[in-house]
RNA sequence: UGGGGCGUAGCCAAGUGGCAAGGCAGGGGACUUUGGAUCCUCUAUUCGUAGGUUCGAAUCCUACCGCCCCAGCCA
């Protein structure tokens, strides 16, 4: 197998195992799986685990994965968000085919069941408030009470119930209730709500219904009807699976799938809640839904992070039962992983300062041939201009550097990466004291980057041609929250937002071949990390967005000391 | 004081009665035309705690402790 593709391992985890035992006992013939989105916001990393979960689970069976919309409350729900979901699932890199279900497509046949149920004594409409609802359904610790309005007549109920659908009630009039036990130790099972009376337009089925399923009705009855035979959700729906079980065996389903429940993704310096991000983007705290700040799957695309890198990270982290907050440090790993293999380098400086090779003809133009992946030499050299005025990182200079710094500095030798050997030899400044240009000399002898004599200097340089150099916009991105677990100190969420975590150059420079860059395309600034190009880039200002810096050692170095 | 879950290293996580995988993070070193990458190497006598069963327990039993979820006509 290539070592590209290789996964960061084939894991067996509680799911797996179920579902393998299940092919080998024969309790199901093949695999099949959904991914069950509310269309009611974006998509974010922690669907992503969701989605690989499930597509992933029925690509190693030989099965098959459903994408179905949960659209059962229009107040929420907008195409929009359809469109997006979908969008990102495929670029995540997962085909679920022709296998684009709607739960509202099943709304005719849940009704009938809703009818079915009635006419077996087993739902039936209640005409209390959602307030007396809430009171009559008692306590965690203290039992419900049966609503006065529980032992209506089939008759009635059949009636009543349709005359909500004719729309012959306002909104919260009367609901729809099971039947179950309103002393159950299980809330879920104190006569849930089946349907509610909701005069909205729905993205899909317009003003046909003026009643919508909830979502307990709705889910276990499409997973029967779609032939699921795995129903993966999050922890929380745990306390669900007893009411799914219920919905299923009283009803005439064509199937019978199972719910099964894992921990959902946490992430530390996130925020994983659609209502937060929703807050984020409304609030304008972000550039929107796909700021690549924000932990979408578009953000994290508009980032630049590679869908392998999401898909490697979600196979790493693995999946299990108990709580957990992962690091985001893991995700970060992967994305880089990918990227080290796949993007190509390329030159560009965030805080240009001018470099004078006294030594080297002016107006002479040469070019030397760079690598464009030393990880990958398949993919070859491209040719990049050197004359005599060059621009480098004003990091990458000391006028008195301590000890460990080995970059450039005065008599000192480095090596300009594929280029030269140069020396500086003096320090220009302005009126105020600031360096604004170096004096240096290279050595003819060691084009491309090697010396004859063998001689090797402790540190490399990226470089530019000060008249090729192309100006660019480059934002600088940090953890969108500064703290590892935002909003546990009691405060508003949005007040642990990092003022810092957006940073925008706007005198950064690129080598000639970065001027029209491929908006999405992530590559490597040698020796700075990865950069990808954004939307907001124009014929004539390219804007790249830092995906990731590269691990830096001399900052680290460097921070400790400080 | 009801119901449902979960506790293995700083963080994820394997392990299902035979003597604690792996990854991330961190430390040390080698190599290096990216202070990147790569490569070596170190980090749990111990599995929430206490008892018990057993030749043998992270795995079985008992009790206790801690954490999470549930009282939407959200999903």
């Amino acid at each position: 197998m290539d070592k590209n593709s290789t996964p960061p391992s084939s894991r067996s985890d509680f799911l797996r195992d179920i579902v393998a035992s299940d092919l080998a006992s024969g309790r199901v013939r093949e695999v099949v799986t959904r991914f069950p989105p509310e269309p009611n916001g974006y998509l974010h990393i922690g669907h992503a685990k969701s989605i690989c979960l499930n597509f992933g689970i029925a690509a190693e069976f030989g099965g098959t994965c459903h994408l179905r919309f949960d659209d059962t409350n229009p107040s929420k729900e907008e195409q929009e968000y359809i469109d997006a979901i979908q969008a990102d699932i495929a670029w995540l890199g997962f085909d679920w085919g022709d296998k684009t279900y709607y739960t509202s497509d099943y709304f005719e046949q849940l009704y009938d069941w809703a009818v079915y149920l009635i006419k077996h004594g087993k739902a039936y409409v209640d005409d209390l408030s959602a307030e007396e609802i809430r009171e009559y359904r008692g306590t965690l610790t203290e039992p419900g009470r049966n609503s006065p309005w529980r032992d209506r007549s089939t008759e009635e109920n059949l009636d009543l119930f349709e005359r909500m659908r004719a729309g012959d009630f306002p909104d919260g009039y009367r609901v729809l209730r099971a039947k179950i036990d309103m002393s159950s130790g299980n809330i879920n099972l104190r006569d849930p709500v089946m349907y509610r009376i909701l005069h909205s337009t729905h993205p899909r089925t317009g003003d046909a219904w003026c009643i919508y399923p909830s979502y307990d009705f709705a889910h276990g009855q499409s997973d029967a009807i779609e032939g699921i035979t795995h129903s993966i959700c999050t922890l929380e729906f745990q306390d669900h699976r007893p009411l799914y079980d219920w919905f299923l065996t009283n009803l005439p389903v064509p199937s019978v799938p199972r719910q099964y429940e894992f921990a959902r993704l946490n992430l530390t310096h996130t925020v994983l809640s659609k209502r937060v991000l929703l807050r984020l983007v409304k609030e304008g705290l972000v550039r929107g839904w796909d700021d690549p700040r924000m932990p979408t799957i578009s953000g994290i695309r508009r980032r630049g992070f590679p869908a392998q890198g999401v898909r490697d990270f979600a196979a790493m982290i693995g999946v299990a039962r108990a709580d957990s907050v992962v690091e985001i440090e893991m995700l970060e790993h992967a994305v880089r992983d990918t990227l080290n293999r796949t993007a190509p380098r390329r030159f560009g400086v965030l805080d240009p300062i001018r470099v004078v090779i006294e030594n080297y003809r002016e107006g002479a133009v040469e070019y030397v041939d760079v690598p464009n992946n030393p990880e990958e030499p398949d993919a070859g050299t491209r040719a990049v201009p050197f004359s005599r005025e060059l621009l480098i990182e004003r990091d990458d200079f000391m006028e008195d550097p301590p000890e460990k710094f080995y970059r450039l500095a005065p008599g000192r030798e480095v090596r300009l990466r594929s280029a030269y050997f140069i020396t500086a030899r003096q320090v220009v400044k302005n009126a105020h004291g600031d360096v604004v240009e170096l004096r240096c000399t290279y050595d003819p002898a060691t084009k491309g980057g090697s010396a004859p004599d063998g001689r090797r200097p402790r540190a490399t340089l990226h470089w530019l041609s000060a008249p090729h150099a192309v100006p660019a916009e480059v934002r600088l991105y940090d953890h969108l929250f500064a703290s590892p677990y935002p909003g546990t100190g009691g405060r508003d969420i949005l007040e642990d937002v990092n003022p810092r975590s957006e940073t925008v150059l706007r005198t950064c420079v690129v080598e000639p071949s970065l001027a029209q860059p491929v908006v999405g395309q992530t590559v490597q600034f040698e020796r700075l990390g990865y950069f990808c190009a954004d939307p907001d880039s124009t014929p004539t200002m390219p804007v790249f967005n830092r995906t990731l810096t590269l691990k830096d050692t001399w900052a680290k170095l460097r921070a400790k000391t400080a």
